[in-house]
DNA sequence: CTGATAAGTCAGCAT
DNA sequence: ATGCTGACTTATCAG
């Protein structure tokens, strides 16, 4: 009776002055190893290990968190490169529809021309 | 001392026959008309309130995944869709491009026709 | 208070 | 055991 007195104010310790960093950055083989040097118990081993269970946990959902927000990322910014792909390749549509418009231009300007001067065209060229 | 034994069946009780969702959907003036029916007691209330406050916690919690994971498609639908658009344009700005082609061809021909025969064109309208 | 969201806890699955 | 993710709880912030 009088010992249980006297240990009671270990009871508490045997939790120990493990950091939560230290516990889940340590390998399991060497937690094991400081748990049993440190004589802890049955009871108070499983608690340990769910600590450490529950911390890598706490890791984990915020990797995961952080993943999700970079998978979006990288969709938002591939669709802005598209964009951007979508307004160059207008610019470029355009651009190819006045040169036509030029040739067509050219083209009639020569037929005008043999129309005025009289000049007989083969038909097979003649195909405006 | 009896009277807590006759009344402690009771105990869980007073936290009482509703259902979640009826505990969700309720207004809370009607369930604050509720529980004063019932004769709840202060912390009785409080508790009520609190998983009140909980369960649409737990809505609001779904509401908020489901959201995101739209949020996703809508991205991926927008993505695919810049892409059709995309493939679309590209095709077409190849068609344009051939009939640059042709117009040139054709103009040429014209040309060479004149040449041929000895015609001679305006300066300004040799500008290939 | 109501609703939304980040962070943490827990369960369940996969490796 | 480890890592990931869905669902839930809690703390917080905005309206």
């Amino acid at each position: 009776m009088v010992t249980e007195d006297l240990y009671a104010p270990l009871s508490p310790c045997p939790i120990p002055d493990i950091s939560d960093d230290e516990l889940v950055s340590i390998s399991v083989r060497d937690l094991n190893r400081t748990l049993k040097m440190r004589g802890l118990n049955r009871e108070e081993i499983v608690r340990m290990k769910q600590r450490r269970r529950t911390l890598k946990n706490r890791g984990y959902a915020a990797s995961c968190r952080i993943k999700r927000i970079e998978q979006k990322d990288v969709l938002e910014t591939e669709k802005s490169h598209e964009w951007t792909e979508l307004e160059q390749m207008h610019e470029e549509n355009e651009q190819c529809s006045r040169e036509i418009e030029n040739w067509k231009k050219k083209y009639a300007a020569l037929l005008q021309f043999a129309a005025h001067n009289d000049i007989p065209i083969p038909q097979e060229l003649e195909t405006c």
